[in-house]
DNA sequence: TGAAGCTCCTATGTATACATAGAATTCAGG
DNA sequence: CCTGAATTCTATGTATACATAGGAGCTTCA
C-alpha cells in the first residue's frame, strides 16, 4: 500500500532516524503527496501565479522529486481544477476572472444554502452552540491584531468543519471542500478588511443561531444574504486593486 | 504535448498503417485515457463490480498498456469516485449503499434546482421548444422496443445537454458530471421499467415548459417533483432486486 | 494443538530511459 | 527583406527496472 518515507531517499539531509527515541509521526508522506501539496499550497497562495506555466521537468527538479510523483501531483491538481493542460507547452495554473468568480459563487450558493437547510435540520446542538460563544468574541479577536486575525480564520474554519459533520453527506462535503479551494485564492484578494471581517462574524452568528434554532429557512436565507455580501466585497476589492486579479 | 496512437506500440493487430487513404480520425487517443474509458465503462456497466478489487499489474496486462498510463487512469477513476485506495490491497470499486444513493441525490437535488432555476433565466427558448417537441413524442418513442428506448435515453442526454448549456457555469457544469457518473451506476438497476420511462418523460416535459415559460420557481418545483419519484422508482427497485445491490 | 515469530510474496511507490509530436528557429530561395 | 520548409529542440507520453512495506503463510516451540 502506500509507501511512505519521512525523507526523500536521495536527500540525506536533516531528522537521522537514529535520532528517534519515540515514535516520530513526522513528515511520512509520500512524493507525490509532497509535491501536491507544496504546488496546491502555492498557487492558493499566489506564489505560482495564474497564468504561470508548470514544467514537469522544472518542477519536479525543484521541488526534488521525480517525474513520475509530480506527473501524478499535476494530475490531482487538474482534478481540481487549479491546473489546466495546455494545448502546445506544459500546464498552467488556471486563471480566475470576474466572471469565474461570480461562476464560483452561483455554486456555492447552491451548496451552501443546501447544506444549512440540512444542517438546521440535522445539527448537533452543543456544537453549534459553542461556536455561537466563539463567534460572539470575533469583534475583540479582530482588534487583537495578527494573532487574533489568525484565530479568526480557525473559526471559519471551525464552522465549515462542523457544517461538514453536520450534513453528514460525502458527496455534498466533497463538493463544498471543491468550492472552498478555489475560494482560498479569492480570499486572498480581500483580506485583512477589518470592517467586512467584522460583518462577517455577524452573518455567521447569524447562520449559527438559525441552525441552533432548527430553523431550516432563516439558515438558507442568512446564508444566501452571507454569500451576497462576500461576493460584493470581493468585486470591490477587485475593482480597487485589478492587479491583484490575473485574468 | 499530448502523445497519440492510433493503436498501441505493442499490439500490432488491427488497421494497418499502410492502408490509410484519406486522414484516419480513428480512436488516437493516449493508451491513460484509453484505460480510463475502458475501466470508467466497465464499473459503470456494472462489469467491475462495487468491491470489485483492481491490481495495477493485472489490470495493465489486461487493458494492455503499461502500469504508467494505468495509474493516471486509477487516479483519474479516484477523484471521479468510482475507486478508492484499499489499506493494505490494492484498489477496489467503490460500493453503492441505500445510503450513499439518498446522499447523492440531495446532491443532485442542490444543484440541479438550481441549474433549473438558472435555465429558466437564461435559456435560448428555442433549443428547449425543439427539445419540448422532442419529448413529446416520448410515449410513442416507448412502444418501439430497443430502438426507441435508445432514442429515448438520447433524448434524456439532450436534455443534459441544453441544461448545461443553459447554466453556463463551468463550476455548476462539472460538479453536475460527477453526480451524473454515480447516477449512471445507480440507472442500471431500475432500467426497463416501461411506465416509469413514461412517468419520467411527462415530468421532464413540465421542466422544459417552465424552462421555455421562464418559470423559474416552477421550474425548480418540478425538477424537485421528479428526483423524487426517481429516487422512489430507484429505492422501489432495489428493494425488489437486492442482489442488484453492492453494500 | 495453538500461538508466536519469521520468511517470502505481492503490490504499490519511485526513478529513469526511450519514443514522439509539436513549436520555434534557422537557413535557403525568391 | 520576406517567406517557406526543414530541422532541431523541448516537453510530455510510455515502458520498465528497482525499492519498500505490509500481509499471508509456514514453521517452530511450548
Amino acid at each position: 500500500m502506500a509507501s511512505v518515507y519521512t525523507e526523500t531517499p536521495t536527500s540525506g539531509n536533516t531528522t537521522p532516524v537514529g535520532t528517534r527515541t519515540a515514535a516520530p509521526p513526522v513528515a511520512v508522506v509520500s512524493a507525490s503527496e509532497r509535491a501536491y501539496r507544496q504546488l496546491r499550497d502555492e498557487i492558493l497562495d499566489g506564489v505560482l501565479a495564474p497564468g504561470a506555466g508548470l514544467l514537469e521537468v522544472e518542477q519536479s527538479d525543484r521541488i526534488g522529486v521525480s517525474r513520475t510523483p509530480l506527473r501524478a501531483a499535476i494530475a490531482r491538481l487538474i482534478a481540481d481544477g487549479l491546473v489546466a493542460g495546455r494545448a502546445g507547452r506544459g500546464f498552467m495554473v488556471t486563471e480566475m476572472s470576474v466572471d469565474s468568480i461570480h461562476e464560483l459563487y452561483e455554486l456555492r450558493r447552491a451548496l451552501e444554502e443546501h447544506a444549512a437547510r440540512i444542517a438546521a435540520t440535522r445539527r448537533d446542538p452543543h456544537v453549534f452552540l459553542e461556536l455561537r460563544d466563539q463567534f460572539r468574541t470575533a469583534p475583540e479577536l479582530l482588534l487583537l491584531g495578527e494573532a487574533g486575525l489568525h484565530r479568526y480564520y480557525e473559526l471559519i474554519d471551525d464552522f465549515d468543519d462542523a457544517l461538514d459533520a453536520a450534513v453528514g453527506n460525502p458527496f455534498l462535503v466533497t463538493a463544498l471542500a471543491n468550492v472552498r479551494t478555489h475560494l482560498a485564492r479569492i480570499r486572498r484578494l480581500a483580506r485583512h478588511n477589518p470592517a467586512r471581517l467584522r460583518a462577517a462574524a455577524a452573518e455567521h452568528l447569524l447562520i449559527i443561531e438559525a441552525i441552533v434554532a432548527g430553523d431550516t429557512s432563516l439558515a438558507a436565507h442568512a446564508t444566501h444574504v452571507h454569500l451576497h455580501q462576500s461576493l460584493s466585497n470581493v468585486l470591490a476589492a477587485l475593482e480597487a486593486n485589478p492587479a491583484a486579479q490575473a485574468d
